[in-house]
DNA sequence: AGGTTATATAATACAATCGTTATATAAACA
DNA sequence: TGTTTATATAACGATTGTATTATATAACCT
């Protein structure tokens, strides 16, 4: 059962880092181009040490990776995460559906 | 953009409430088979008012249902929760990894 | 070198979460 | 009716999470 319990608080760890609106959306507009963290600055109304915070977390767990360019810093999504494949499928699941189209 | 903020709210507090290790247990027990109140305060080192708080939060938001039989109330998941396919993606997700057939 | 821009860290306050103990309710049973 | 069993609620305390302001660092530009 330790193998068990240490799959549950791994997966526990990873949804509470998914479980704030802030990173949720940092993390929808990574999913569709890299951003930098002015640009994530701009977008929320909090504090610019804020959004640093929220960032550094999804940093060292591994979700996200930095690259620096000249004074900026730019993150990605990580797609070598071990649980990359369920962001996926939470990022996707928060878009609106499909419109059926009327009559192929 | 409201659509879409709603979207991320809802989304955030859907996986608030999965990223408790306890309250993922208990999910992933409910995923075998229904179970009563009683078998998960034998199943944790909480008290069993700290395991009725878990179950009210996860029948609050429906993502489970109750049914009382006797002085038993028997707890299941329910599959018409909007994210119930989720769900299941996300409890599949802490399950071990088939072990592969040497030579079928 | 000194100023500006981009980002990170420290200190702190406040709110939310999760546990506990004590107590209430509801059904079963003698 | 009184007791036991199953579960829920209330009150409270400790821990954690998230914001703020102030300050530090790092790169760039005159």
């Amino acid at each position: 059962m330790i193998e068990t319990t240490n799959r549950v608080d791994e997966m526990s760890q990873f949804l509470k880092l998914l479980s704030d609106g802030t990173r949720l959306e940092i993390l929808r507009r990574l999913h569709v181009r890299e951003h930098c963290v002015c640009d994530f600055v701009e977008m929320f109304d909090i504090s610019q040490p804020a959004v640093s915070r929220h960032l550094k977390l999804l940093r060292q767990s591994q979700i996200i990776l930095e690259r620096r360019e000249r004074q900026w810093i730019h993150f990605r999504i990580n797609p070598d995460h071990p649980q990359h494949d369920l962001l996926l499928t939470i990022l996707n699941a928060m878009e609106l559906p499909a419109i059926p189209n009327k009559s192929c």
